[in-house]
DNA sequence: ATCGATATCTGGACGACGTAAAGATATCTT
DNA sequence: AAGATATCTTTACGTCGTCCAGATATCGAT
């Protein structure tokens, strides 16, 4: 009776509702916008009592946690395969364009991600540690650019200016106000690559 | 009885209360925050009942972006000040870190800022155009240190990534990641230098 | 100066929200 | 089979944004 997605083991009444619930928060995120996203309108989509939740989540926050922690996972794959795809003096490229176009693609969720962090005033743990992090990426690809990877201070320095320039753009993309650059640059990620020359990145981009 | 602030024409009942609204609103924010912001506080800390702010704003909305209209002008003056007191070589310098300082020392209000624009999908109109804005600081900074005016679209690019640079670095600043860089580099000022030198801007920072 | 028009503020109300407590119900353990 | 435990529902409370009907003060024209 209630829609299955993946028919994991369901232990309990409604059968992982937590999984439910994250579901029914991204699927309201990505039709209705992040001003439509409340505790009880995830329960109503889900199919169960506004209170139901508060047994899988401590908070509102936490839900959004969690639906950030699957953002974080999507922008690492999303990422993965632009540089597995990419030659390798274009891979730092392919990494920055990925970020901003993910953020293009899915604005809310992208909110809702640095909303997170910032409520904790960190971004996820594992960015810095896990291998396979979108960060982490960046960062190796630097080295295989040539980036020495003894002078660690300088290595992660030079790591978050990208992920800063990569962000920023990301946040000033959506604007009214660049629109007749990107026009006159002939679309968005001419416009986007056209930024990036100017930050000192240099990366070339694939016109799509 | 009422607080007098600024003895303006006080032409009705309370005199100027959505002055008065917008200093409330700033002051609850300074003191607990963007979560503690809820219109019935404002009303409450303005001493007028919860549906007096409508007779001065449609919207909550329309009451936080006086609050951010003020906040843009703090930083245009805040980047002004940084400039005129710079020499000319390091005035663009001197606006990027008056920036990220200004964003640094007022995270709520700048919250305040940029959640306004993007609700709708745009920066103040006169960021472009009145030529006292911190955007037009910036473009008119790159002309004096050698850009070329006539470019128009490459100086916007530049004005542009300019922007993205100082707004990301300035997000990702308040993360608990980047203390043991700004440890390492012997402060936070230090911090935002080596960020901004790895941005391709060369900006010089004074420690203060 | 008077009086109607108008602008400003209050009080009360509505629905939606986040969340807590208590009761019902299904699963797990033994 | 039965008690313990986890899950879900119902009900409730306080807060929020907003609207509406009245009260009150100012303004404009006479």
């Amino acid at each position: 009776m209630r829609e299955s997605h993946a028919v994991e083991a369901r232990p309990y009444h409604h059968g992982d509702l937590r999984r439910a619930l994250v579901d029914a928060a991204r699927r309201i995120l990505e039709a209705e916008g992040p001003t439509a996203l409340s505790l009880r309108a995830v329960a109503r989509e889900a199919g169960v009592s506004p209170a139901a939740p508060y047994h899988h989540f401590k908070d509102k926050a936490e839900l959004l946690d969690a639906v950030a922690s699957e953002g974080w996972q999507m922008l690492d794959a999303a990422m993965a395969k632009a540089k597995a795809q990419a030659e390798t003096r274009n891979k730092l490229n392919a990494l920055g364009i990925a970020y901003v176009c993910f953020a293009r693609d899915n604005p809310a969720l992208y909110r809702v991600m640095y909303d997170a962090a910032r409520d904790k005033e960190a971004l996820p743990e594992d960015m810095q540690d896990s291998e396979d992090s979108a960060y982490c990426k960046v960062r190796n690809t630097m080295v295989e650019l040539g980036a020495d990877p003894t002078a660690t201070i300088d290595l992660e320095l030079a790591t978050t200016a990208a992920w800063c320039a990569a962000h920023g753009l990301a946040e000033m993309a959506g604007f009214k106000q660049f629109d007749h650059l990107k026009e006159e640059l002939g679309g968005e990620t001419a416009f986007l690559q056209a930024v990036f020359a100017h930050l000192g990145l240099f990366l070339h981009v694939r016109h799509d």
